[in-house]
Parts: structure tokens; C-alpha cells; sequence
DNA sequence: CTGGATCCTCGAGGATACTG
DNA sequence: CAGTATCCTCGAGGATCCAG
């Protein structure tokens, strides 16, 4: 049992899901790994999701430390996001979830 | 893009974020990671939860493969619950989000 | 272009009681 | 002991419009 922020964690991963268990999180991560993208470069990216929600979870992963918000003030408006360090420090626990995952499909193909 | 039992995924750790982000199954497969555990041992294990999310996220884990369930037809019953082969795969990545999960707290104790 | 504000839906998750 | 069955809450996520 871990306290941390004033909530109760039974394990480390939990906050780790809380942290890129959001809907779009972890491939909102996998999407900035290697390049910076603007807004709508991101909203183009994920046609089924909405600019609110998308807005949203960018926020949260900001405050998390997560991604790193840049904007440019100018007009039009310009804001890109990036990953931090910490948001890069994730990476090699994303590409083991990526590897994994394309296991699970291989290993079940035929179903 | 990849299609997967009729449903559309962007890269495979969104498969991954399904399968194991449920509110309790990675710490569930935390729990089983080195043991097999009765039903009400687990419900112990979780005084937060109920049984039947319990059963439910269980339930989910063993028609994905994960976990293996174990019903000795005894009375009273007995259920035993532990980890396949493929839910064992799953802990090197369960340990680096572990081990990101204690940096990312390490680095942010001070807030 | 990059969002915020508002209102709404819908299903994950919960409370409680019952059963083989 | 190991669950189901029912009913219900509540907030994540969505639709839509507005704003700097």
C-alpha cells in the first residue's frame, strides 16, 4: 500500500495505468515518439475522437509531465506537443506493450 | 491500422491498454504474478471492490487468456485462480510499469 | 488555429440480495 | 464457497456551439 497525491496505490502499476490508461493516452504517446505535432495534426490523426476530448487528455498528460506543451504565440495560433523527458522515459515500456500486443494477435490469428 | 475481431486498432498497445486496462486487471495480474489464489482470497485482497467486478474483470481475463480458472467440484466449492503461459509473458512488461511507476512517484514526492 | 463552455448519453462500475 | 441477478449511480467520454 502506497500513498501518494492523498490516494491509496496497491502497487506502483496502478498509478501507472492511471497515468496512460486514459482512452487515447498510450497512443497519443505512441504518436508523439518520435515527432512533434500540432493540434490538428493530432486531430487529423484520430478522426473518431473530438477536439474536447483530445484537449483534454493533452491536458492531463501535461500536468502529469508527460508531454510538453508549446506554444507560439502568433495568428493563426501555433501549439505543438511533444514529449518530455519523463514522457520518454516511457518509451521502452510502450514498445513492450506494443511487442505483446502484436503477440496476442499472432497467437490468436485464427479464432 | 490493424483489424482485430472486427474492431479497428491504431497499434497493438491499444489492443494491450483493452486487454489489461480494466480497473483492476493489472494489479489482479500483480497479485497473481507469483501465486494461485481462491476466489475469496482475492475478495480479501480487495476490500474496495465487489465480487462481482471481481468476477467480472476474471471472467474477462480468462476468455482472453490471461488467467487460467481452476474449479475443484468439491463441497463447498473451491476456485482456484493463477496466471497461463500468456499471462505469464506479460509480466516483463508488468515490471517495467512498475518500475516507471515508482520513478515517475520518486520524482514527483516533493509536490 | 486552438481550444473552452455547455449539455447530454451511456455503460463501467457499485450496492444489495439471492443461489447451487 | 463462489458466484448471479437486479437495480442504480455517476462520471468518462461525446456532440455541438462559441471565442480569442
Amino acid at each position: 500500500m502506497i500513498t501518494f497525491r492523498d490516494k491509496v496505490y496497491r502497487c506502483p502499476v496502478e498509478l501507472t495505468i492511471e497515468l496512460i490508461g486514459g482512452k487515447w493516452k498510450a497512443v497519443l504517446l505512441w504518436e508523439l515518439s518520435n515527432k512533434t505535432l500540432r493540434f490538428n495534426e493530432l486531430i487529423r490523426l484520430f478522426p473518431n475522437t473530438t477536439r474536447k476530448m483530445l484537449a483534454q487528455q493533452l491536458k492531463e498528460m501535461e500536468r502529469d509531465g508527460l508531454i510538453l506543451r508549446q506554444e507560439y504565440y502568433q495568428i493563426p495560433p501555433k501549439v505543438e506537443y511533444s514529449l518530455t523527458a519523463f514522457g520518454k522515459s516511457f518509451m521502452p515500456v510502450l514498445f513492450s506493450m506494443n511487442q505483446w500486443g502484436m503477440d496476442y494477435m499472432a497467437e490468436n490469428i485464427q479464432e
